[in-house]
DNA sequence: CTGATAAAGTGGTAAATAGTGCAAAAAAGT
DNA sequence: ACTTTTTTGCACTATTTACCACTTTATCAG
């Protein structure tokens, strides 16, 4: 279970230091074997292999209406390993297709994490926050 | 079951010291363990660990669809336990999300606990007393 | 087709920064 | 005035980041 926010960025050669508080869980759970690829809102998402596998499963089975959602999400998938010291490599071409350069976003979500360029989540979230909370949160909340 | 208004200011290391009234309460019912969360409000939402999970339960199961509500509440989501003299540490990427710097105003909001900006909170209350009294709230008596 | 050269990827180490816990000082209550 | 609680400052530990060197892969020229 991943949840949170750090700020990060990139060195010199396109590489993520993933935080500690994480590093245990993907090591245990996927022996630090990790699945990235594309997000149609513009980021990457990191999967922990065997969830990467399942999710991978449900995108094959979906119909031809799919159409692009499937191609964005199969054909960018690239799988990374974490080094001895707990970092991954993202592929030139993931980092140009979130516009990602060096200061990123890692965020937690469950089973997965997104990873956002960092200028681009902060803009993208000062619009969703001016925005009303969608009707189905409103009574569930709080 | 919390409630008052606390005036505290972080330390140096961005640690906010637990009003000793509260911490009883949250050694008895979470070990001292919370988890910091955004609030789209602008403040910050402190749970004991035990309602988080419920109200992240519920947050994990939300759709694609809910995209930034999910991000914003999941992916800000940080755990956070009270040291042996009852300080928590406020992660920057939380303190920077909220406008915290130094002086906080602490809610207590029965369930929760609501951390402001003392400077953003002062603002936003002011603004609300000048407003009408919504609707829902008319046809309260005292 | 082969070898040289350059670019990109991998791995490790050291320095800086951030986080944690302890201990002394201050404050409050008896 | 003394004891207990709370706060603040300090020192130690851990994590992160930046740097450096080596390996591998790709490219281009002979």
């Amino acid at each position: 279970m991943f949840q949170g926010k750090s700020a990060l960025s990139l060195d010199i050669k396109g590489r993520l230091s993933v935080p500690t508080r994480h590093r245990e869980v993907l090591s245990a759970s996927a022996d630090g074997r990790l699945t990235i690829t594309r997000h149609p809102d513009g980021c990457l998402v990191l999967f922990a292999r065997p969830q990467w596998e399942k999710f991978r499963e449900r995108i094959a089975q979906t119909p031809m209406s799919a159409g692009w959602v499937k191609r964005i999400f199969l054909g960018n998938a690239m799988d990374a390993e974490m080094d001895g010291t707990g970092r991954i490599l993202i592929s030139p071409e993931l980092r140009q297709a979130a516009g990602i350069s060096k200061e990123v976003v890692l965020l937690g979500m469950a089973d997965y994490f997104e990873l956002w360029d960092a200028a681009t989540h902060d803009a993208k979230e000062a619009q969703a926050l001016d925005k009303e909370i969608p009707e189905v949160f409103k009574d569930f909340l709080f």
